[in-house]
DNA sequence: GTGAAAGCGCTAACAA
DNA sequence: TTGTTAGCGCTTTCAC
């Protein structure tokens, strides 16, 4: 690999015939004042001799990292990037951090896994404040949670909460709320017999969905049906046996409401092998607005997740002078979701 | 946030009755070695202040920053990590880096923008070594491939290879193969009128797929005929309209093979919409097997691409003392794919 | 096997 | 407005 000489900032000062305290002002446009005409002499210094500053003694003498680490926890490695909501949220938090010249760091953090390394990284200085993706409810992440706070740097959690002792600032996303809405709707088309396709109950998000259905049905004065309840792990083809079983009930649903559009697609399919159609035998409401979605027949209504605005608020709330380590923590984020009625339900 | 006192190496050595020399060999377990009874008592003081190495420091003096860069190119900003590809392979990346104490920090680079903060970064030594995924051949990638390989750092292109001019490894696998076994079998069949689902040609592998197809075609002495061809921008619903499209020509393909699994599944609810059954009236084969492939009526056969095994490799090729800097470029990793036979096909 | 000390390249306090 | 210089916390050379 090229060995050329290392630039220094030193090499910039000889050249431009000005201290290194002046190029450091140049480079960093500040904390003090430097004249037109030594600016400039710097500044074509710099691209004269290519020159470029060393991170690593910048973040050493500055104590600034320019780094945010997202850490993120899921039940296995192969996991921890793998859903959907997590690209879309990288997508929008990296542009975001990136445009205030702020790096990601990936940590992926199976559950389970020793906590050690993790302590590590963040009292390494090399972060200057985390993102923390969990999938668990309190108190499942509280030992995650605590070591991150008692690193002492300006976090936040996304998607689920923290123990509210932590003080943690949060930006999640109302899934109780979007499973309410969906029921309702249903309930409002005048179905009586809702069946809910259950996500896997290990993740928090699952719970919150099977909730806002329950509490949806009770306040529609309908009676909550064990039966009624199709058990999966997120697996599609789970949700085609568990949507043939509801067939075959006595008195067998006329809606579903699905915690995922993977298994609400699962549903389709079986329905459709099932030669029922949608939504005049069987209505279907799914959850997420995953791009597929849309493209089914009929296409799916269900409930949008602000997948980017997340990433986006949690970016700010650890740039953003005013929401990061020097306000206290402000009113935990709860973003909206969105009912997307489609041609399904 | 928590203002304790900063714990350095040196209250370390204070407490341990050593110099910091010692402590830092027993830290890194080398290079200079040391006596178990200092080595015990280092251990217990750092366990009692609860010490935690400074990662700058570290890195300025070491020269290793134990971070790779992974700079993912695509055409526009919330792309970069959208693909399901990328997930994967940064699931099985993350992972394997994290075995070796090493980082993984992201670089978003919308196609077009300045290029100017990422050679910051490369040339900050904050890294040692990139990852850089482009979904373009050469040469448009060229002046994004010089600007890295000018940085001096290991380097890895994966997915899509770079102009050989510039030596650089690469990781990618066999787009043409997949479309070619795709096509053959299809021949083996004994279709005769087999149409492609043509993806983004923009995307390298697009146009790679398309042209395993032709030359498949050629090879199995069938006529390259244009009209079979639906041009699409990976976008489903664009599949669904070529393939009603498709329907209606004078003599309809037997048979499509699709660039992806989405376009396939477009193309399967377009025929089922059409009353066509797949695969007696018309076969379909797609191309990624994504979950949702294997969960389709019926099952979806396509093309498996190893991304976790990208993923891997690329881990490999930079942090591996043999693969790295020391050995000159081996030989280009291409992975092959796989046909996955199922029910559509 | 260990200690002392010289920097790595930068920022910012202290002087001017 | 600018120069001088003391470190930031660590690794490693030189000495013993």
């Amino acid at each position: 690999m090229s060995e050329r000489k290392r630039i220094t900032q030193r090499d910039v000062a000889e050249r431009a015939g000005v201290s290194t305290a002046v190029v450091s002002y140049v480079l960093n446009n500040g904390p003090r004042p430097t004249s037109l005409d030594v600016r400039e002499r710097v500044s074509r210094a710099i691209q004269e001799l290519d020159y470029h500053p060393n991170g690593f003694a910048r973040g050493l003498r500055s104590r600034r990292a320019h780094t945010i680490g997202f850490v993120a926890n899921d039940y296995n490695a192969l996991d921890c990037f793998g859903s959907h909501y997590l690209s879309a949220i990288l997508d929008a938090l990296t542009a975001a951090l990136k445009q205030q010249d702020n790096y990601l760091l990936m940590y992926p953090m199976p559950i389970g896994e020793d906590p050690e390394p993790l302590k590590r990284l963040l009292r390494s200085g090399r972060l200057d404040g985390v993102v923390v993706r969990v999938v668990q409810d309190p108190p499942a992440t509280d030992g995650l949670i605590a070591m991150i706070v008692k690193a002492g740097l300006p976090s936040v959690i996304i998607e689920r909460p923290a123990s509210t002792q932590f003080g943690l600032r949060s930006v999640t996303y109302d899934d109780a709320a979007g499973a309410h809405a969906a029921t309702r709707h249903l309930i409002g088309q005048g179905h009586r017999r809702i069946a809910h396709m259950v996500g896997d109950l290990r993740y928090a998000t699952a719970q919150a969905r099977l909730e806002g259905y329950r509490q949806a049905l009770t306040e529609g004065g309908l009676e909550i049906d064990e039966s009624l309840m199709g058990r999966t792990t997120w697996n599609m083809s789970q949700a085609v046996s568990e949507t043939l079983r509801l067939l075959e009930l006595r008195d067998p649903p006329t809606a579903i409401f699905a915690a995922s559009d993977d298994l609400a697609i699962g549903a389709l399919e079986a329905l459709r092998a099932a030669g029922r159609s949608v939504p005049e035998d069987v209505a279907i409401i799914g959850f997420d607005d995953i791009p597929l979605a849309q493209e089914m027949t009929p296409p799916l209504t269900t409930i949008r997740i602000p997948l980017a605005e997340i990433g986006r608020r949690a970016a700010a709330l650890l740039l953003d002078p005013i929401g990061a380590a020097n306000t206290p923590v402000t009113t935990p984020v709860v973003l909206p979701v969105e009912l997307i009625k489609r041609g399904s339900a």
